[in-house]
DNA sequence: TTGAAATTCAAACGCACGTTTGAATTTCAA
DNA sequence: TTGAAATTCAAACGTGCGTTTGAATTTCAA
């Protein structure tokens, strides 16, 4: 039997998970969020002490569903070509191109975070140990080897952690007129390909360019 | 002789340009640009509107200031091997991280464009001829060849058009600690070198990546 | 069943935003 | 110099935000 004051915190966990994605922490209002969860505007002070106590939940929420989904897990990814790791490391960041399920929505709400950083995040990161951020460098340093410095590991990798947001960011702009392209399963597809043989070929087939940036 | 009220309306633009770089245009406040102006806030109303046309006069100083620098300009590109032209424009991109001056601002004020289009700029673009935009595409169209399809063209270009924007949002990720990276004329060139060489051996070095999203 | 604790609720609070008001001041041609 | 127009100004308006209030209601062990 679940109670009632139960049901209401999941009504309001869900309903801020699908709001916090659609428009990110700022965007998102309370009034809202309660209004998709059927509940008071108090019952999120209530029971999560106020927004950022809500939005630090749903971003707990998120870390334990990349966890549990071993999409982004570092070390399954290590066991991988280092070409297939990168491939379905973009394809996991395309996600919400083609699919609306909750694993979409949480890869959207890391999106808003690279957009803009909140307070909780940051917080969040060095308390906990995230996966996915860890398994982008470690996708970076297999591909620049171990002696690359620092500049170049921290550029690159930056520059991976961008590479999905960008698309998931301009969807709007790919599937509206005058492009109206359909966004399946078969354009991520071969989107993370495209993005997948440019890295590759980029950062480990020429090695010049690996040098120009440590110097 | 400079009438005071011309004064007046060139030091709001001038705010208005540094404020709406720096925050964008919903961060922006016409409170903070008329505190900067040293002017009231009725000011902005009365000279330009509002809020948002004050936003349009600054977006149009931003593509005159591009027009007159012909750093962007398509032609100015198409004269240069494609490898140097795409070395260029991605150098204008990141200009904002080793820069303060004007130039740096406007860059900075169309990556915001970027992040959240607002309705004056998607206004502009369709009715002025904007240099900038084209100018990307001009260069995808110039690697992908003139056979490539709408769908290539379309996602390279904005792949393209987010290159730059990447590192200009994460430059406090990248200068701040842990990394303290010295963001100077130097590493920018480093950047821009590193990337242009990854969109040229990636597209069209390898022909294959082109494969992949032609279908 | 009872009563203290937990939970819900409508309403209001305090704040920041862009804008408007209407009077005061300045400008400048007549 | 004069007076209508242009410009400035302090103050207030209306709206949306996150949060708080305090009473009403529900829950649930004793």
């Amino acid at each position: 039997m679940i109670r009632a004051a139960d049901r209401t915190r999941q009504a309001l966990l869900d309903a801020a998970i699908a709001v916090f994605s659609e428009k990110g922490y700022e965007g998102a209002s309370v009034r809202e969020i309660t209004r998709e969860a059927h509940a008071n505007q108090a019952a999120i002070t209530y029971h999560f002490g106020g927004k950022e106590g809500l939005y630090r939940e749903v971003l707990l929420a998120t870390f334990r569903a990349f966890k549990e989904s071993n999409l982004l897990d570092a070390e399954k990814l290590d066991a991988l070509p280092p070409k297939e790791a990168l491939r379905l490391f973009l394809r996991q960041q395309l996600l919400p191109l083609c699919r609306r399920g909750q694993l979409a929505r949480f890869t959207r709400i890391l999106n808003w975070e690279i957009l803009q950083r909140t307070e909780v995040f940051q917080e969040l990161v060095v308390s906990q140990n995230i996966s996915a951020i860890s398994a982008a460098e470690g996708l970076v340093r297999r591909f620049l080897g171990e002696a690359a410095d620092r500049e170049a590991v921290a550029v690159t990798t930056l520059w991976l952690m961008h590479q999905g947001f960008i698309f998931v960011r301009g969807s709007e702009h790919l599937s509206r007129a005058p492009l109206n392209f359909k966004l399946d399963d078969a354009f991520v597809d071969r989107l993370a390909n495209l993005l997948a043989e440019l890295l590759t070929v980029g950062l480990s087939g020429t090695g010049r360019a690996r040098g120009e940036i440590c110097r």
